[in-house]
DNA sequence: AATATAATACCGAACGATCGGTATAATAAA
DNA sequence: TTTATTATACCGATCGTTCGGTATTATATT
């Protein structure tokens, strides 16, 4: 029916969501977006009628879909937990190529005041890992309130560890993390 | 012999230290670091004639003194270590207003490409909070390695709780960090 | 005490550049 | 031709920055 697009959806959001990690919402200017997908201004406008803000919702929610693939269903399935948590520290360490790329939940937070345009995505989305960690560990015997305890570390430790690895410039301690993540989470387990 | 300053250095330096801490360097506009100190935008280059730039230099440099006073200072002193860490989860709990204002050596973290102008500073500052978390480590029994790796642990859960606080819009993950400190570094010890 | 001088702090207005965004026209495939 | 994609050009607004000039103080001189 029409001409073909010279970069395809995919590429397209990944391209632009390395920018967004890279220098945060504000610091993602058209001009930078424009150079990283090989497309002028106006054919994001194009693709993106809604512009920057329009970007960065479908990167987010990219993202978002992306970790309920890789790392939410399956932390869900009925593996044994260590085999499930090894293959989504796997997953995890290309999503973040080891590190040196940050998280979009840390880069695209709200300002201070609550209510940025990605607030609730971005709520959610902790929530939701926070849950599937914490059936992991429930699922290795914790019970409800300690089970939540360890996800809730967890989760603070992949973030703390992409900053701490962001301040360094080295991979060392995201790695760190995903090598101790099985023991973090279900270390000392009831059963 | 000369006109007062309507703001001293210090408050001037702690009001653009909330800006940057809320938006970031990119998003802190000299509008918006003009309205939260109270002075023009012409004032601010007075006060910081290489501008911006300076002024988040001057801001990060602040904040790294106050840091090396308050904490890594208080650390290496000889007293015991969880009255030390009691000590310094009280002042920070302060710094970061109780996990509601970010850390600037998140916020102004180098996009990807290593060298960015905050670089050197942030690298050093996360090398000296580890070093200080390990020696109180080590005071308490562990050995270099183990101590080491205790310390880098605090340090991703202290960064990783606030990125959470943020995003979940709760001070909750940055208390219950505060409550667990003492114990996550210290607990199993050796002696 | 009164006045001039010097020094510093401050601000309104404007700079060029870039921001996000929008037309309109050319191009390439069907 | 028809239709979607792309490119050129442009817009008002805001960016960080600079400049001319004013306010406010202390000191020196009378």
């Amino acid at each position: 029916m029409a001409r073909p697009q010279s970069v395809d959806d995919e590429d397209l959001i990944a391209r632009l969501s390395c920018v967004f990690r890279d220098t945060g919402y504000e610091g993602a200017s058209l001009a930078l977006l424009a150079e990283a997908s090989g497309l002028s201004k106006a054919s994001l406008y194009h693709r993106f009628p809604a512009g920057k803000q329009q970007m960065a919702d479908e990167v987010l929610a990219a993202a978002l879909a992306w970790y309920g693939a890789n790392v939410i269903d399956p932390l869900k399935g009925d593996a044994p937990p260590a085999e499930k948590l090894a293959a989504v520290a796997k997953r995890l360490n290309g999503f973040y190529s080891g590190g040196r790329q940050a998280c979009l939940l840390n880069v695209l937070a709200a300002p201070r005041a609550e209510p940025g345009p990605f607030s609730t995505a971005i709520k959610g989305a902790f929530q939701a890992l926070i849950q599937a960690f914490a059936q992991v560990a429930q699922q290795a015997g914790f019970d409800t309130e300690a089970a939540r305890a360890r996800a809730e570390r967890a989760v603070m430790l992949l973030h703390g560890s992409l900053v701490m690895s962001r301040g360094l410039g080295s991979s060392r301690p995201f790695a760190n993390f995903l090598a101790n993540l099985s023991g973090d989470l279900l270390d000392g387990a009831a059963q």
